[in-house]
Order: structure tokens, then sequence, then C-alpha cells
DNA sequence: ACGTAAGTGGAAATGATTTTCACATCAAGC
DNA sequence: GCTTGATGTGAAAATCATTTCCACTTACGT
């Protein structure tokens, strides 16, 4: 009966030192986006809110969420960084439309493995990977194909 | 006999507009880097070796190179782009030094046959990946050795 | 309640990359 | 070889995400 939508949980903060107001909104607002977002708009949409957070503390919230282990990151084409509340304890990958920044997250046992077996046998130490994955959702593609290529049927 | 250090090609330049004396100078530089290297470092490198070139022209040419698969792109931890001369027609995955830059290529096709499953399955369009490896090479890591935790043997 | 270490936020600094635009130079076509 | 228009160049300025500063709050253990 109890809707299960994500939510933002006590223990998130607990990991993050203070449990202050802003803290409180970042992480909040973080969850109900459901999807990769900037800090920059994650601050937009505070501020749109009525939640006038500061821009550096979205910042660090969600750099500190992401050192925690609470969020994931996405670098996006532009360079910028795209944080996401990890729903679960363990590290995933996704992949993410360019458009809307919905996110889907993939089952990635078959990349870990590979790269835990160049980890094993490079030589090198403290081998970590970024894998990436982006595309146009059904949505955005349908929205796209209305407007150029006009292919009359 | 020949040595069989990479070399810069007619080809690279052809695919890039035009053929001028600044471009030929870039992409000696990155052929003789061997490894992946930001436009900055690359600039630094041309004005010390008394080829001053300007910034812009650098920036310019790396993202052509780029554009026209002739380089592979790497973002590293900071988010600059580091730019490395494909050694061969097909694109690549690499394990990086994240202190030297000292670059591996990997054997990579069992991420490119993880990407092409999630791309058909996931009904998203245009779906590209972005796979990097990081970590420290044995040079690298022996030098870091000689100098904190000296565990005394 | 108090004291204080930790957190906040606006403004300024940073730093990579891009843009601008007046000037130089490729590469055709004669 | 010489003209010429498209293309390329570069110094400086603009952009823009992110970080740093620092005087001012605030959470929270005592
Ligand atoms: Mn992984
Ligand atoms: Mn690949
Ligand atoms: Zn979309
Ligand atoms: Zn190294």
């Amino acid at each position: 009966m109890a809707d299960n939508r994500p939510r933002a949980t006590v223990h998130d903060m607990a990991l993050i030192g203070r449990a202050t107001q802003q803290r409180a909104m970042v992480l909040g607002a973080l969850v109900v986006a459901e999807g990769f977002i900037s800090a920059q708009a994650l601050h937009k949409r505070l501020v749109a809110d009525g939640s006038p957070v500061g821009l550096s503390t979205v910042y660090r919230t969600l750099t500190a969420l992401a050192e925690a282990g609470r969020a994931d990151v996405f670098r996006d084409t532009n360079g910028e960084r795209l944080f996401r509340h990890r729903p679960g304890p363990d590290h995933r990958h996704y992949l993410v439309c360019t458009q809307c920044g919905l996110s889907l997250p993939v089952e990635s046992g078959p990349v870990e493995k590979w790269a835990d077996r160049i980890a094993r046998t490079s030589g090198f130490a403290d081998v970590r990977h970024s894998v990436e994955l982006s595309g146009v959702c059904p949505d955005c593609g349908r929205k796209a194909d209305q407007g150029q290529t006009s292919r009359s049927s």
C-alpha cells in the first residue's frame, strides 16, 4: 500500500557529518529528481521551490554524498558532473539520456569482471574504472522525429 | 632495420582540412608523446621546443583529430581532456597512469559486446559508451613507495 | 544554556576550453 | 609565378563549471 518512491534516509545524512537543514533539502531534491542532474540545475530547482540553499553548499553536499558512496556521478559530454542518488548500497553503472537525464541502471557484471582481470594482470596499482553509456531515450527520440527529417508516411 | 616508432601520416592531416605548418607540429608532438597528454601540456611542450603554436590552434587541431577518429580522448579525474594519437584505425580503450600519463591499450572485446547488447535491448537510440581505466603504473608506484608509509624492512 | 568545531553563502578566484576578429597563408586556377 | 578567396591562426577576452575565501551561523555534546 505504501508507495515506494525512493526516499532519503537519515542514514544518508549520517555519513557526511552534521545534519543541517541545507543538506536535508539538497538530499531531498536529489532523491526527488530520480535521475542524473547537475549541481547547477539542482540549485536552480531548490531556489525555485523556495529552498534557497547556497550554490557552494549544493556542490559541497553532492560531492560529500558521492564520496560517501550515496550518490553516483556521471560526466556528460560537456564535462559537467551529473549526480544521482544511489538506489542501493552497491556501485552501479547507468544508461543516461543525453536529452532529459533519464537514467537506467544497467547490469554490469561482465564489465566488472573484465575490469578486475585487467587490474590484476596489468601490474598497475589502484586501478579504477569509469563506464558510461549514453543515448537518446524513446520519449526524446520520438520528440526529435517531429521536427527535422520529416519523412511523411 | 627501420625503427618503428609511430609516425604522423599525411593521411592524418588530409582528414582535417588544410595542411598547415601548425597542424603538422601539433600532430608531430602528439605522436612523439606516445601517451595521453592535455592540450595545455602539449602546447607548453611545443613552445619549449621552439615551435610556438597558439594555444587555440592546439585545441582546434586536437579536437579535429579526435572528431576525425585519429586521436582518442580521455577525461582525467579533474575533468581535463587528454589526447593520444590513435595507433590503428579502430576505436580503443586504455589503461592510463594517473601520475605520468603512460597508457596501455587494453583488449576490450567483452565490453564492446556488453555495450552492444545493452544498446540493442534498451530502446535507446544512438547509444555511445565511454570506458576508462586508470591506475598507477609500476614505475610511478615504485617512486611513490619511497616517500611515505616508510615500512622499514 | 554554552562553547566551539563544523557548516554556510556570497563574492572572488581558478582553470580549462571557446569565441572573437583582424591578420596571415594555403591551394586553386590562371 | 601571381592573384585570390576560402581557410587557418593567435592574442586577448569571454564562458562556465567548480573551488576557495572568510565573516557569520548553527548543530550538538557537555
Ligand atoms: Mn563498475
Ligand atoms: Mn568501445
Ligand atoms: Zn530522454
Ligand atoms: Zn606512471
